[in-house]
DNA sequence: TTGTGAGGAGCGAAGACCACT
DNA sequence: TAGTGGTCTTCGCTCCTCACA
């Protein structure tokens, strides 16, 4: 007689005990792989445990040796491609360290959401925190997290101690899009700024605008955008309206796609009217009907870095390293280029 | 003399009762909204609970309920622009309802890592699946799922009695799409499909077929693609080279940027001499250099629903309804138009 | 002695049951 | 008798202690 789906639930060690023939104990023992224990009885238990189809019991697990081996992370524009992204590669990173992840977004950028999702996190025994939201939302002190170790990659959170900051260099980043542009001969960007509460937008901002500074360009008002390819398309439009406006860096590639749109909707072609630059490298922008210049950081890398740090936190309570940068690079396409030659002054 | 954020961790119910001048029972019952307790007694035990920092043990008590509250879901394909929607979609609907997201995303479309998968979610402890994966994996029966319910939307899996399927209508979008260019007046619509292990891949190429079929129209064979806007733009060059291609249905909206891209590299203007419709209205669709006309599904609403049938049956035992069918509808934008008038014999 | 196994305590919370009003 | 609150046991597992080769 074997045993149908429904009472494999209700198998426990002790149950494999009994039919091995051994004590409690040393099927905890197996299970666990732990020593002491002579291959003959190890195989007999093993034996046990897939007839009948024994799973451990992670709840008891978790509730004896205080460990939950989950890491959370708190996100917020996940339906967005950078954050979505971001959210897969952790999830991976956090699997092969032994970890699992618990997401808990944002539905908005709001104190109140962020102690919500904390306090979610922090219910659900996490043992570590990763945080992908804005800076400014972290007006918090050790308490708030409970004391447990934070990974974070947008900057250092004030007041907190067990933190580690990776800095994926989003300023050089930005940095990389304007010099580019310059060096094509430019005489100056313009820039559509991601949402300036993320500090990602300001960081990318930042290296555009200290780039045309160093290089004694007028620095022009940035536009806003909210990441998306319509926001992106309105501030297009505006800088359509402008003669002047031959090189454009979008903070990321769908806002650069929505200003190519509005390009192309006002008779500007690209490259040769308007150069435009993006930022992400989404799969898709390098088979745009102008293929898109952008700027591609190493997510995967940065998110090992991110979680291995945050294990050695939780593992060791230190710290591997300090600030750790992660690589970005400019990848040139079709649509940027020299700027037109006749130009009104 | 204040706690400090580490000691926060070992607040328990018994701490609480203390502080409070009650048995631990009685905070039991505060914190999980019990009856039969005073207000006066209530309140003083809810200022014990935030005076001490308590935050009750998910393990202990998932342990003694024999409940998770947590779903698992398992996914491939999670960095696509589709998959990656539905998870986000599924997570906020779970929580809607009470309930976490476990993910499980399978590396790969093996039958190895797919069993991998369902069993990292029963060892998490998961008290339904979710399943977004081909259903050819799925050589299975209710053991594989431990007796939990299975709800998915990709069709009827032999042998697994406790599940309900979700029909998100994929057919009758392929349909959609291909008559819409065939009431623009072309005489026949090419297809670049999706990979066909994906189930909605052959969902939507059969809705094409079909609807070519029905109206006595050539079934020219379809090309197939990886999702990838490349793969788009690799069938696409396929397609340019012969001239009898007016119209060209893709799997998804990125294989149709690829398209474009292709025939705007071949000299074929859209959609004056090309028409192209895509899938999914990813949020740049709208604003591609030729606004992309493409099927929108109702992804929403359809977590909604896969959600909520399977907490029907986690919590009931029983299907709230059977098969459900998800709207989808056409979005046309500027990629489609009259076939261009001069052709060829 | 040193491996190898068994027995018992306890993790934190909830439910059955009992004891007061 | 109802409403309130407390006591004791239990969930499944791991660790500590101890017994046996």
């Amino acid at each position: 007689m074997s045993m149908t789906a429904r009472d494999t639930r209700g198998v426990v060690m002790f149950d494999v005990a009994k039919l091995a023939g051994v004590s409690q104990k040393t099927v905890s023992r197996v299970v666990n792989g732990a020593p002491h224990v002579r291959p003959e009885i190890r195989e007999r238990v093993m034996a046990a445990v897939s007839e009948l189809g024994y799973r451990p019991n992670v709840a008891a697990r978790a509730l004896v040796t205080q460990r939950t081996h989950v890491i959370g992370l708190l996100a917020v524009g996940t339906l967005l491609y950078g954050p979505a992204h971001r959210v897969f590669t952790l999830e991976q990173a956090a699997r092969e360290l032994g970890y699992e992840l618990a997401l808990a977004s944002l539905p908005d950028i709001s104190s109140d959401s962020f102690h919500h999702g904390i306090q979610s996190l922090l219910t659900r025994g996490v043992e570590g925190i990763i945080l992908e939201v804005p800076t400014h939302l972290t007006d918090v002190d050790d308490a708030t997290f409970g004391g447990l170790p934070v990974v974070t990659s947008i900057g250092k959170i004030p007041g907190v101690t067990h933190q580690t900051v990776i800095n994926s260099n989003q300023r050089e980043a930005g940095r990389l899009a304007t010099q580019h542009l310059l060096d094509l001969g430019h005489e100056t960007v313009f820039h559509v700024a991601g949402p300036l509460e993320w500090d990602v937008s300001q960081h990318r901002r930042d290296g555009w605008a200290d780039t045309l500074a160093a290089a004694g360009r007028p620095v022009p008002p940035e536009l806003l955008g909210d990441w998306s390819a319509r926001s992106g398309y309105e501030a297009g439009r505006e800088l359509a309206e402008r003669d002047d406006v031959t090189a454009v860096f979008a903070a990321n590639d769908h806002q650069a796609m929505g200003v190519m749109r509005a390009m192309a909707e006002a008779g500007r072609s690209i490259p040769a009217d308007v150069s435009v630059v993006g930022f992400d490298d989404v799969p898709e922008a390098e088979f745009q009907m102008v293929p898109l210049t952008t700027v591609r950081t190493d997510s995967y890398s940065s998110s090992r870095r991110v979680l291995s740090e945050l294990v050695a936190l939780i593992e060791h309570g230190e710290s591997t390293s300090e600030g750790i940068d992660v690589a970005c690079e400019l990848v040139v396409r079709r649509s940027t280029g020299r700027p037109p030659p006749h130009r009104r002054d």
